[in-house]
DNA sequence: AATTGAAAGTGTCATCGTGACAACATCCTC
DNA sequence: GAGGATGTTGTCACGATGACACTTTCAATT
């Protein structure tokens, strides 16, 4: 590439102090196959080049943190639709080895049926993407294995105190499912008839009237009350 | 100023991609005469002119994030010896009227004893600094009103669920003092003998051996054990 | 020396949430 | 209709918590 020529047209910007390049990162989990998964996407430039990474990127010059997630999960991905939570902001100098970065992570989830009806692809500059299951994680790039790490502490922690486990599954579903939900997160199992009682005297979910057939003795199907989904909405953001 | 003249010496600093420029804000509590109070600057410059706000600035070209909080409580106010951690990271478009700002928010608490020995001042381009009754605010620059807000909700949260009060109190306190501060945080009254019973079974308070005298009935003096700072401490960080 | 004022200190009971634990019900397939 | 697999249901013991009132101890006052 020829700097002389290109110059001309490049946009340049220039300020009286140093500033540092921002970026949103998001980690995505579903529950897929029995599986927690997190999305990540295989990096094609250097640095960490074929290393596997969380999907973010530059946020615009007039754009909200918020909505430059949405938008680069969107790109990188075409995954959209999905509950967007502030994690952590990082910003260790020498984080990234190109120039300085202060990243500020996301935290999202996104319900079965969802999954199930986008096409997740990688795209513009990210090579691939796919999902991982998130106790069998490839080596990831920059400091994010650390940020997955505060991720899925959150979401445990967060599903203990909150009904968050719903959002990631279709929207009608059996108890059965919903625990098996919450042992795959917590990574540990749980009481049958216990689960069945905290959750229920919850009031969170209430029954369809419907049920699904199978192999085995049908079950009853749930849905989460409109109230569950509201207080989660409204707890979502800052403030 | 002329500009002209001046052009030469600076150093000016120039990226392909518009950057906004990174801040942070400290919102630091001490409770100070039966108060929970917060920590203001009065602000010297256009915008906001002689509003007051919350003490914070530029992060340093190479500077961690949790440094820069320290530095700036520092230069700004004089203060020191603090108990930091990372709040949330405000970035809308439109917050400040200048230029693109993001703003990591550090929530901060500092002991009676080091309010007592330390001088709070405001230097540097903060004009005033000075504590402020946390309900009886004046109006505030910014969004600070908005990280106040939820700083105030985070050291509620925090208080219910961790034994963050001590970092609020002397070295040596009653149990009194102590249900003073988590009745002045929390803005209700708490009973008495339950209080006691909770926070000693916590088991993260000893009795010193100590008493307090006054015009009554001398108050045995407790102390928090270190496994309890060191939990926080522990917690304390990212990740 | 006695009284008063003010804060320190202490125990019980009813209730609720929770962890531990096992048997029966219902569907499908063979 | 027997077997296999999953769905569904209740009790008991224990610990945590909220509600609630009186006595103790000191200093200051009379």
């Amino acid at each position: 590439m020829n700097e002389s020529l290109t110059e001309p047209k490049k946009q340049r910007y220039q300020y009286d102090h140093p500033r540092p390049a921002v970026t949103v990162d998001i980690i995505l989990f579903v529950f897929q196959e029995d599986q927690l998964r997190v999305l990540l996407i295989k990096r094609a430039n250097d640095p960490f080049k074929a290393k596997w990474a969380l999907p973010g990127g530059f946020i615009g010059e007039n754009e909200d943190l918020y909505d430059a997630a949405l938008r680069e999960l969107k790109e990188e991905t075409n995954v959209s639709n999905v509950y967007l939570e502030q994690l952590y902001t990082v910003g260790k100098p020498d984080r990234d080895p190109r120039t300085r970065v202060i990243t500020v992570a996301y935290f999202a989830l996104l319900s079965a049926e969802e999954v199930a009806q986008q096409e997740v692809h990688g795209a513009s500059d990210a090579g691939e993407a796919r999902w991982w299951d998130i106790y069998a994680l490839p080596e990831l790039a920059f400091d994010h294995q650390a940020i997955l790490d505060y991720a899925l502490q959150r979401l445990r922690w967060k599903l203990e105190w909150t009904a968050l486990g719903f959002l990631l599954l279709p929207s009608e579903f059996t108890l059965s499912e919903l625990q098996r939900v919450y042992e795959t997160i917590l990574h540990e199992p749980l009481d049958k008839r216990n689960f069945r009682r905290k959750v229920l005297a919850a009031g969170v979910i209430e029954p369809t009237g419907n049920m699904r057939a199978g192999d085995h003795r049908p079950a009853r199907l749930y849905r989460f009350t409109a109230t569950a989904v509201e207080m989660e909405q409204a707890r979502r953001r800052f403030p």
